[in-house]
DNA sequence: AATGATTGCGCAATGG
DNA sequence: ACCATTGCGCAATCAT
C-alpha cells in the first residue's frame, strides 16, 4: 500500500500538506536532538559515577585500614595492662561495628585466648548504637 | 534533486537494487536495535551505580562515626592515665588519616593542654548532587 | 479538531 | 562488494 495521501488535491490542500510536513519535520528534528542529548548525558553520568565510586571505595579502604590499626592497638594495650581501663568488654566493643553481625555472644574472650580473630565478618551497618 | 536512482534500468538491475535495499533495511534495523540496547544498558548502569554509591556513602558515614568514637575513647584513656602507654604522640597519631589535611604543625599537644577541639560538622556529605 | 512530540520505517550517503 | 551507521523525510500515533 503506497503512501496514503489523497488522490485528488487542490492547490490549497497541497499547500496545507506541505506546511504540515515541514512543521513535522522540524518537530522530528527537535525531538531527535533532545533524544541524543539525553543519551549523551546519561553516558556522561555513568562516567561521573564511576569516578565518584572509585573515590569512595578508596576512602573506605583507608578508613578500614585505620580502624583495623586502632582496634589492634587498642586491644594490645588493653591486654598489656591487665586492664583497669574501664569496665567495658573491649573485645566485644571493638569487634567491628562497620559491618555489624547478628550478635552471637561469642563470650568475652579474655586474656587466655589471644586468637588473632581473622576477618570473618559478615553483616551490615550499625555503629555503636547505644 | 529527487532520489538519485538511474533513469534507465534493466530488470536485473532493478532486482539487484531491490535486494540491496532490502539488505540495507535489515542492517538498519539491526543497527537500531543495538543502539537502543546500548542506551538502555547505559541507563541501567546509572541506576546501579547510584545505588552502589549510596551504600558506599553509608558505609563511610558509619566508619567515620566509629573512628571518631575510637579516637575520642583512646584520647580519653590516654589522658586519664598520665600515660605509660607507649611513646607515641597520640594526638598526632589520631588526628585524622583520612582526608589528608596539609594542616599546620599544631605541635604536639600533650597532657597540658586539653583542647576539646569541637567538631562542628556542618552540613552533609556534599556529593549527592545530580 | 488541531498541533507539537515520538516512533517505526525506508532511502541514500558514507564509513569501515 | 558488503554490512554498519547516520541524517533525513514520511506517516502513524501519542499527548495536549
Amino acid at each position: 500500500m503506497p503512501p496514503k495521501r489523497k488522490t485528488t488535491t487542490t492547490d490549497e490542500e497541497d499547500d496545507e500538506y506541505r506546511k504540515k510536513r515541514d512543521r513535522n519535520n522540524q518537530a522530528v528534528k527537535r525531538s531527535r536532538v533532545k533524544s541524543k542529548q539525553r543519551t549523551e548525558e546519561t553516558q556522561q553520568k555513568v562516567n561521573e559515577l564511576r569516578v565518584k565510586n572509585e573515590v569512595l571505595e578508596d576512602k573506605i579502604k583507608n578508613q578500614t585500614k585505620e580502624l583495623k590499626f586502632l582496634k589492634e592497638l587498642f586491644l594490645t594495650q588493653a591486654q598489656a595492662k591487665s586492664d583497669k581501663l574501664v569496665g567495658v568488654n573491649l573485645a566485644e566493643l571493638l569487634k567491628s561495628s562497620d559491618e555489624e553481625e547478628p550478635e552471637s555472644d561469642e563470650g568475652s574472650m579474655d586474656s587466655k585466648k589471644k586468637k588473632k580473630k581473622q576477618r570473618s565478618d559478615s553483616g551490615k551497618t550499625g555503629t555503636s548504637k547505644t
